[in-house]
DNA sequence: CTTAGTTTGTTCATTCAACGGACAAACTTC
DNA sequence: GAAGTTTGTCCGTTGAATGAACAAACTAAG
């Protein structure tokens, strides 16, 4: 019960914002004196603070604000992808504290050695939480996989060239070689696109969204589904998988040994075949992709015709899929990163139209549609946002710290 | 807290079976003397009962059973299709305590009139529970339509020709008049898929598997989504349209004025067009579905090759369909109803199939696909089911019955 | 047949935490 | 300067879960 209305609080305030006492009171249907006490115990374990007194003109007794505080504790996100490695701790407020970034080619690398490099920066980015006086609370990371979260095992990573890793149990075993004790704090590992949905789910352009698709664009389309403010894992936790819905029979074909998957015709080798002849250093896959993108919007910014015909063909098909998505799911908002966010001005258009004429509910179902603006750090901050979930249900699990010396 | 706590004891009494109050303090962790307290309430609400005394030859003093007294109250499911009303009252244990059935050519007459009949049939129903000593809870309606569940109304439904029908408030105030109070339980209205899901749910072939996918075949395809034992509704309530999966471009025009939608090859029109030629009486719009329905399964019965085909056909389509669903929402189980349940016999080889191939976790992600065993009452009994929802959140919605006189 | 051991379910004193009301503090308004 | 308002704390009351003790109803062993 206790532990429950701590929850409540802790959660209402992040929601809401810094407010009085009083208005906490209200606002929850609490009694004042129990909200006192919610908030004094709050703030005894460092997650809320007494911020500035609200003298606004207002009659009566002026009202002491409490806010969240969010720097004792810490929630860390690890990306790992094809060419990088991401971490970055957020705080309770999701502010970004600490971002690391590094390239590494994972593919030519073994697992072991990514995870090597993984602790490296940890060992890093926790070193400096120690430095800020916060304590870590958790620790996702974010893999472009077929996740078996429960057993904290990467089953499949086609793009990473993985099968069978276990991350976390690697992480662990490391951390605990390089600082001498076992990390206490959870690790994970999820999905890149999970997280990614989370991460929009919490702090993008529409968080709080309960009903939400986020589509990123890579070398395939990654799905996550939010579902009345739960992240979609299904029975086995394979959900999600929409690069692969048939939409064109007579169409390339796909990796999977199929023809005409949706990754096909919106995938990154979808957009380059479209967008260039085979001798064109856009399609020279010894190229880095970041590198071929930056020409390709170069080229749209140009407004050579091919590009623009390329991208407009891409958000058609883009719409096309993603209207098979929101038909089904009926979400809030459909986000979309990856390279959709950053060719997104030329891809909106289109995509907007097929969601029009294709979507059964009227006005498309209410979704709107929007550009990630979390770009790239989307699955770190998701991963790292997932640690403070377990504190925003038991804000008990933050230890009072023992008294001064 | 109470609250919380009988509603805790209750779900498990109904989701674990009868067991001795000891067994429940053991299961549930709440203290012994709580449980008993507890249980005492819950009796006293006609909620629960002792049953027998467990003397089965194991040491210590035998226990005294509890078990879910479902007598007490019922749930009222009333379906509206396209040819018939079903009203049927279920017990809080899912039994089927009273059902009533009428055909009736919802197309052919105004919705008043429909309602007309719908009350006429709850006033029965509601007779019967007042005979039976039975405190009716909730009544939902199910609708072949998009439903507008808070505002209760039913925007469109194209197979019933109704727009915009106040249903919840034309059933309040029809059983106002008919009775002379205004209904003492809470009316809703919601899609026919939808509830179907939730029957399954509860109480179908694969009850409790908390991700499932339902699909029921009929002029279109009908689909229901439970997704982590909820279910799937969306932003605006307007989840679950899988009919317009645009799957073959090249195919037939679909009523919604696109080509090649999913329910052009799996709908009851794209069965009868493959089945039979024009002047088949089997593609005699004007005779009854179920008649036409039936001369099908008959020549399949009788090894028609023409008929098998159609049928593999269908299967084939539904497989595709169905892999797209099993791949974004991974389930536990797909669930065929409507006709894809009563021709399952030969559809469910093609299915599984397609789904083989297509599924991308392994081993279909685990998910088996059944055919529903409610038949036609899926949706009538998830209706009556939802009542129950609000006496399992919170039994204290049952009132204490007033002292004996 | 008696005694010991086990399990069930109730009773009761204890404890935890929310609630309602009283009240002091700190303001505005008249 | 008095009256009115709003905030936040204090404190006695209340509701409900807990733990321990205990009676009841059995089995098992000698």
């Amino acid at each position: 019960m206790r532990r429950s209305n701590l929850a409540l609080v802790l959660r209402h305030l992040r929601d809401a914002g810094p407010r009085s006492r009083a208005r906490i009171a209200v606002e929850t249907g609490l009694n004042k004196g129990t909200v006192s006490s919610l908030v004094a115990e709050l703030v005894e374990r460092g997650l809320a603070r007494e911020g500035a007194i609200e003298r606004d003109g207002a009659v009566g007794r002026p009202a002491q604000s409490v806010e969240l505080d969010g720097r004792r504790i810490g929630g860390i996100g690890v990306e790992i992808n094809v060419d990088y490695l991401t971490v970055l701790v957020l705080d309770l407020r999701n502010s970004v504290v600490v971002e690391y970034r590094v390239a590494l080619d994972v593919q030519a690398l073994s697992a072991a050695a990514v995870l090597d490099s993984v602790t490296e920066l940890a060992v890093r980015a926790l070193g400096e939480c120690a430095r800020l006086g916060m304590t870590p609370i958790g620790m996702t990371l974010a893999v472009p996989a077929l996740v078996d979260v429960d057993a904290g095992v990467v089953a499949f990573a086609p793009n990473l060239h993985w099968r069978q890793v276990e991350v976390v149990r690697g992480v662990i075993d490391r951390l605990s070689a390089r600082t001498g004790v076992r990390p206490a704090f959870p690790i994970k590992v999820d999905n890149d696109a999970n997280l990614a949905a989370l991460g929009e789910y919490a702090m993008g352009g529409i968080a709080g969204a309960s009903d939400l698709v986020y589509l990123t664009g890579e070398t395939g389309v990654g799905g996550g589904v939010i579902v009345g403010g739960r992240l979609l894992r299904g029975a086995e936790g394979f959900s999600g998988e929409v690069g692969h819905i048939p939409l064109d029979q007579s169409g390339h074909d796909c990796g999977c040994g199929r023809r005409g998957c949706w990754e096909t015709m919106v995938g990154l080798a979808g957009l380059f075949r479209m967008a260039a002849e085979g001798n064109d250093p856009v399609r020279d896959p010894s190229l880095d992709l970041d590198q071929r993108l930056d020409m390709v919007r170069g080229r749209a910014e140009a407004g050579e015709t091919r590009t623009l015909d390329a991208l407009a063909r891409v958000g058609t098909a883009l719409g096309l899929g993603a209207s098979v998505l929101v038909n089904v799911f009926n979400p809030r908002a459909l986000v979309l990163g990856g390279y959709f966010a950053s060719l997104g001005a030329y891809l909106l258009g289109p995509v907007m139209r097929e969601l029009r004429a294709r979507v059964m509910a009227p006005d498309v179902g209410g979704c709107r549609v929007e550009l990630s603006r979390l770009g790239f750090t989307a699955a770190a901050r998701g991963g790292a946002h997932v640690a403070f979930e377990s504190v925003l249900d038991d804000p008990t699990v933050v230890a009072v710290p023992s008294p001064a010396r």
